[in-house]
DNA sequence: GCAAAAGTGTTGGAAATACACCCATGT
DNA sequence: ACATGGGTGTATTTCCAACACTTTTGC
């Protein structure tokens, strides 16, 4: 029996082997590391479609399959700045949406050996970052069309996406897939495509509307081939300060 | 720029220094090793309080600090296998609740050296393994006491307590605390601490029944200086095949 | 008989849902 | 003019919150 955190002799009664601190500095340096790794499940909302950003995988073991995006993490990088520096290095972008979701662990789960990885699942406005993917291949895929990824990536994928329908649900994440200037009709399409669901346009807009956090800007859309709607924002600051608790047993 | 999944030629001209599987296998066994730890937070619940299990840490930088239990992760154990076996270790229970909520790998968070940490939560019946903790260095603390720990310990403690307040509303998991047999009160009991609120206790029941996965067990509770309750039992069965599908923006 | 908690229904307000018509623009 | 989606209000239902008295047991 181990412990990482105590050195107690009362302990050690109970404990068999209680460690020293320099006998888990000796582990830490030489026996029990483990190669980390961060894939990021990046998500994109193009063609009133939910879409996954994939790149191809060439292994020969996974030949044809798309993979998700991810990186060894430097042992002098955190983890966040790990996730982080993979997201800048695909989309050219910082400052995105960006949160872990869980860490995958098996054994067997990377052919290169033992690769623990911690996903992250990002969201991005496509329009902002389409000159970055000219290569052909990295490639946005709607997320109904994923069948089987390489590795254990389509279960990385698909608790990334049903986290994501949870979260939108209680967070205003959704704007992070907009344009900082956006139409109601815009914003219910987002919804739409990733709760994969049909909702009453007029509820929508009073949900919104009563809650208070959209800001019009007296801006109206352009070269739409019908009558073009007013354009708003999201009031991240007022967000900020009212959210709510939310108590209430419901399962 | 690191690439761990593809080694595709085309996307060289993009991507400056993709890997091949020799390199990656390479990396993964000499260079970008990181170890790992498991921390569980292992709840309880006991004279109406919500408890965690701390152990104290001894080493001179933490003395008198209490920690959470954790170990390095074996390189050939499964992260998940890990977990349930520190649970095992510390509580001499199998088949418990066990939950990963996050990773969290800050350079600096670990004195021995680079450790980054996954953790898990756990829900134990607190009467069914009070003779396994006699020992001194392991205790039953309320959560409203918890001050400051060692390492990081505040932060994933504080993490993990918000995510089962969050979890405990949608899923079952309040039952994991309790006896097999329960009666009302207990389980609004527990209710109560977790999300540390009070409740209406004929809201509590119309809630629960209509809800309709207890099952009365025809026994009441025994030695009580009062009118007794009855007893009843979580219906799991019936709660997997019916549980609902949530929709419904709010925040 | 008294203390202590179990058990039980109703009502009002808030929020969600369902639903249909007129309006502004591009073609 | 017409096709397309923008914009709006009301009635109904469902869910939640508030609230007080009677019952059963141990002492």
């Amino acid at each position: 029996m181990y412990n990482l955190y105590s050195m107690s002799t009362e302990a050690n009664r109970l404990l068999k082997s209680v460690k020293t601190l320099s006998t888990i500095q000796t582990e830490v340096k030489n026996i029990n590391r483990i190669a980390l790794s961060v894939d990021c499940v990046i998500f994109g909302f193009d063609e009133n479609k939910l879409k996954v950003l994939l790149i191809r995988s060439d292994l020969k073991k996974f030949h044809d399959k798309w993979s998700l995006l991810g990186d060894l993490v430097d042992p002098r990088e955190d983890l966040n700045a790990a996730a982080y520096r993979i997201l800048k290095e695909r989309t050219g972008l910082n400052d995105l949406y960006l949160e872990q979701v869980s860490t995958f662990g098996e054994i067997n789960r990377h052919p290169a050996g033992r690769v623990v990885t911690v996903a992250y699942c990002s969201l991005i406005n496509i329009q902002h970052h389409r000159l970055k993917i000219l290569d052909n291949e990295l490639h946005w895929h709607d997320v109904h069309d994923i069948t089987d990824l390489a590795f254990d990536h389509k279960q990385i994928f698909e608790t990334s996406y049903r986290q994501l329908q949870r979260r939108v649900q209680e967070h205003p994440l959704a704007f992070s897939l907009l344009p900082k200037k956006f139409s109601l009709r815009e914003l219910q399409n987002v919804y739409e495509a990733i709760l994969d669901t049909k909702m009453d346009r007029r509820n929508f807009r009073k949900k919104f509307f009563s809650m208070d956090f959209l800001i019009d800007v007296n801006e109206m859309e352009q070269n739409v081939p019908h009558r073009p709607g007013k354009l708003y924002k999201f009031n991240y600051e007022k967000y900020e300060k009212k959210k709510k608790k939310w108590v209430g047993i419901d399962f």
